[in-house]
DNA sequence: TTGAAAGCGCTAACAC
DNA sequence: GTGTTAGCGCTTTCAA
């Protein structure tokens, strides 16, 4: 390893001097300065970033913390989190809670303000409490995807109106004709996609309609959960002519229960999700579903952090992302006379 | 911030003690060993991360380099990974070179061997002069998922016999009976899929059948290249009752392409991928392909890493994963009589 | 068993 | 312009 004092050495110069010119700091003479690129050149000096993040006393470091990057919707958001985090010069550290409130508290331990500057927390099931703590231990903590920007968290926050996104796929479906609809919640009843439903509600009440109780189905946010509620709930209830589901996981999941039961998409029933990942686009019949900023949602994830560790922001802050729109593909679909 | 310095004062020792009773370096008298912990428990004291990789001279983070996590494959590698890392008591830092050999150069400037201890190479489009480089440098790299097992890189890797991956999914489509099958390799001639087209025609030859070269295609490794692929290669071979791919987003997109021509899988195509990605069992029909170990191979990646982090391999060392194995699912059937 | 002191590689005043 | 110096918070000999 070359260190700052070899280059000087070399460069006939103070490690001080090579320090100011790499940190382009003027005030260095021209030919020093050329001597000083030579002799980083010839030794293939590279700084060290842990000294220099001592030294500054701050990290180039931020944390994501996630509940599994396996979860296709996280390395989408994580993609774009990078690329913002590497546009300030920042190098982003991926923590896996696994749901696991415990192993989302070490790495808080760990980490935050020490390894990272601040960390960014997407759905990691951590209580407010854990996050409050470290925030007050110095690194700042963003919440990435609030959902309900009326309601504004305890914290820092990136917030999508998914309350609205909920309205917009219920409208979608009751303007196509739709009645006899099926609700998918992928969350417990006061859970994290509450708002999405009742957003889909506000779509009801504005039709002057009112949406059963019983063709509601709280299940867990996965394909399986999605799969297994929608072969129940179209055996319970035979005229359903359309599935809204709070997330894209169980509308996939929704899809191929239809399919399974013989039934098509868009014909026979119409589907639609929330959020758009990757899969939506690529699934048969693709995905009607209602897209999320993503891209600009961690983008802002990163300059609200960013912004809180150089006190150029007050904490709470809440900034609220695009609204989403509706995606029109091929799973959704006037209702079949009867 | 509390520092050591605070709890040695608090506890009335020197810092070089709270240091001894935090690492378990026994030689510490039992009674200031509990005045230590209190101190430390009652000031909330975190050991810097940061000062402390300095002191020690190594980091506590490994950095994966990857084309981009919203790949659907790296994800699930980057889980496992983590995971690996972390009982190991290493972070991970995600790299998204986004297939830019420039910005992977400058990763490997930036973090190899300050910020990071070693570097994880998962198909992120580097050069091997640039990697030899970074490790000359002192940071280990390990190539996480080398291609073929009989001709070992210049650098540490963790290979998977893709080889035989391609000779299982060509035997099982042979096994059904089918004779007129089509090809799609997921990367240039000479490409990292190279490999498991040899296995496929390995298979055929074993068969005594013989591929015909116009019925394979050399395509991006993703869902729309299958597709179009398979649409034209459909057109000019009807007679086609199979599709091998070399990965699963191309065998995904192959049969979005199947279903889109009217036609059925596996009743008058068959299709088998290879990897088996998320996606994969739950794409409707849920796609026959071949298994890679990619948790054990993740696994292996990060203790061939720190081994050669702690000097106790040195490279080039190649290691070899447990053989894929085929995962029959609906995507495969005999082909129809005609 | 505990303390003193040096140093990891770098930055940032402050002098010269 | 360039050098001197004092740390950043921790670990680690080496002495006591």
């Amino acid at each position: 390893m070359t260190t700052l004092s070899e280059v000087a050495r070399l460069a006939g110069v103070t490690s001080a001097t090579v320090s100011n010119v790499l940190r382009q700091r003027g005030k260095v003479g021209e030919q020093t300065r050329l001597r000083v690129l030579e002799a980083v050149e010839q030794l293939g000096y590279r700084p060290h970033l842990t000294a220099r993040a001592l030294a500054e006393g701050r990290a180039p470091t931020l944390a994501l913390m996630v509940s599994s990057i396996a979860n296709p919707f996280y390395p989408e958001f994580a993609l774009a989190a990078e690329r913002a985090a590497r546009a300030h010069g920042r190098f982003l550290i991926v923590c896996n809670t696994n749901d696991d409130p415990a192993t989302g508290r070490a790495y808080l331990d760990q980490i935050a303000g020490t390894l990272s500057d601040g960390v960014l927390i997407m759905n990691a099931n951590l209580p407010m409490d854990d996050l409050k703590k470290t925030e007050k231990r110095g690194a700042p903590v963003v919440l990435c995807m609030w959902e309900k920007p009326d309601a504004p968290p305890e914290l820092p926050s990136i917030a999508v109106d998914f309350r609205a996104a909920g309205a917009i796929a219920g409208r979608h479906l009751i303007e196509l004709g739709h009645r006899d609809i099926g609700a998918l919640v992928g969350s417990k009843k006061n859970g994290i996609h509450a708002e999405r439903y009742r957003g889909y509600l506000d779509a009801c009440a504005e039709a002057g309609r009112k949406h059963a109780q019983e063709r509601t189905r709280y299940i867990p946010d996965t394909v399986a959960a999605g799969y297994d509620a929608t072969m129940a709930m179209l055996k319970e209830f035979p005229q359903l002519t359309a599935i809204f589901a709070s997330n894209d996981l169980p509308a996939l999941g929704a899809m191929n229960a239809i399919a399974d039961m013989g039934l098509n998409v868009p014909r026979d029933i119409s589907v639609i999700g929330i959020t758009d990942i990757q899969w939506a686009r690529l699934s048969r019949p693709a995905l009607t579903t209602v897209a999320v900023p993503t891209d600009s949602a961690a983008e802002m994830s990163i300059e609200l952090l960013l912004a809180l560790i150089n006190r150029s922001s007050k904490s709470p802050v809440m900034r609220v992302t695009a609204t989403p729109e509706l995606v029109r593909r091929a799973s959704t679909a006037p209702p079949k006379k009867r």
